[in-house]
DNA sequence: CGAATCTTTGAATCCTCTCAAGTCTTGTGG
DNA sequence: CCACAAGACTTGAGAGGATTCAAAGATTCG
């Protein structure tokens, strides 16, 4: 689906959305804008479809507006590991972008269906020529993204299993309240494993813990609601 | 001790490193060198001192010449982290000049001695406004080696403790390959414990472990030998 | 040389992993 | 719309690794 179809030029989302998310576009004037827009493609994406593949080349970044993109890592000896998850308002891909189209860090993986704008790399390269402003703010953003996630990756890979899968909900709430939901959206035992390399029996029984504790309540299939001072409690070994 | 004083102008040393490293000086002409240059102090810290301080407004940022330097981080709990080591051509602090002197996200500090080229913040300012595609190849240079860092803290947090100080100790290793030589410059077994998260009477039973092994040797007050080979087996569970 | 700090070592405990056997979900095809 | 198969999740028990607490032994630096 073009942009163009979708009146994007104006659109009030999509200004939001980039604008708001990167702080990177309010310098560029309207025809730049137009130029930039019209080459976005909007798209829908199921469950479990690859955005990039690792050590692909790459053509495009995207910005993420709904869902859970994870991006997985796979190392020299075969093992996976999650290093990283994307929610509304995340750029993905960018490294390559950076680095001339020389291929992605990592695979980039929709967890249960995402909409995403795709920003053909082409595009994003000219803007950076044509406006030098940009790139600085584009790397401001992108630094700052890849600080905090750098942060947030060694808080699931430390402290105890019940700690540490605290901290992963908290996360996902923290996204979800942003959108002004209480319902996060759940990644399976599995990715939570793979993201804090803990065995998933043990977060199995965690989780089972923190739902005979009332601190999390399915509301749906992939949907959990959450008690966020409960968790924020257990992360902060205070009692409720 | 001013650059001038130094002849830094020229200074083979100099511009190999600034511009070996960081590749980001090659386009700049040589009245915007000497400019540069002349502000910039090398400097030799002692051990356990601070390069700057977590939050601290900031006015500086450093590039590591010689020896070891850790980031800490202090969490909100209090609680102490090591989240990054720099050594030799690796630049500390940039987060802050990026931030516009907003405050260091850690505090740095040196281990057993280290020599630094200091740059004020202002002067990097200066350059970037003048020269846009600076600032771009700094960004590039500091992208891969925060995510460089990420992905080595990472392999620090996981895996038994074994595998976690041998990862420790190859990393310290390859550094000092680079340098031309056979010796580690030794991290105190707690800093060890700061980098894993792993309890410090653990790491000295592992370490004693490798000593009896012969994968390492002690050569001197903070100095060891080590067996790469031996380590490389380890990390990657093979037999030496 | 001596005080302070860092390191080693032991023993008991606790946590997490592993293996193994079920149960529950989800989505597909009849 | 239901039934079934595949995959996801749960739960138990035992083994092993890591932490903790405690006390003694080295190092380093003034």
């Amino acid at each position: 689906m073009k942009c163009a179809d979708m009146e994007w030029l104006g659109h009030p989302d999509c200004l939001d959305c980039i604008v708001r998310y990167n702080a990177v576009l309010a310098e560029l004037d309207l025809a730049s804008y137009e130029t930039l827009l019209r080459s976005i493609t909007k798209e829908h994406l199921p469950a479990k479809s690859l955005l990039y593949v690792q050590n692909q080349p790459s053509s495009d970044l995207f910005v993420i507006r709904e869902g859970v993109i994870k991006l997985e890592e796979t190392k020299a000896d075969g093992s996976v590991r999650i290093v990283r998850l994307l929610q509304s308002g995340d750029v993905a891909g960018l490294e390559a972008c950076i680095d001339n189209g020389q291929g992605y860090d990592q695979s980039a993986i929709v967890l249960h269906g995402a909409n995403v704008c795709k920003i053909p790399y082409r595009l994003f390269d000219k803007l950076a020529k044509e406006n030098s402003s940009f790139i600085n703010n584009i790397m401001k953003t992108w630094y700052k993204q890849l600080n905090a996630s750098g942060r947030v990756i060694i808080e699931f890979s430390t402290g105890s299993v019940r700690d540490r899968v605290a901290r992963v909900l908290l996360y996902q709430a923290e996204a979800s309240r942003k959108r002004g939901s209480a319902e996060i959206e759940m990644l399976s035992i599995k990715d939570i494993s793979a993201l804090t390399s803990v065995a998933y029996e043990s977060i199995s029984r965690v989780m089972a813990d923190f739902k005979r504790d009332g601190l999390l309540v399915k509301s749906g299939p992939y949907r959990m609601k959450y008690k966020w001072a409960g968790l924020n409690a257990l992360v902060n070994h205070q009692a409720v």
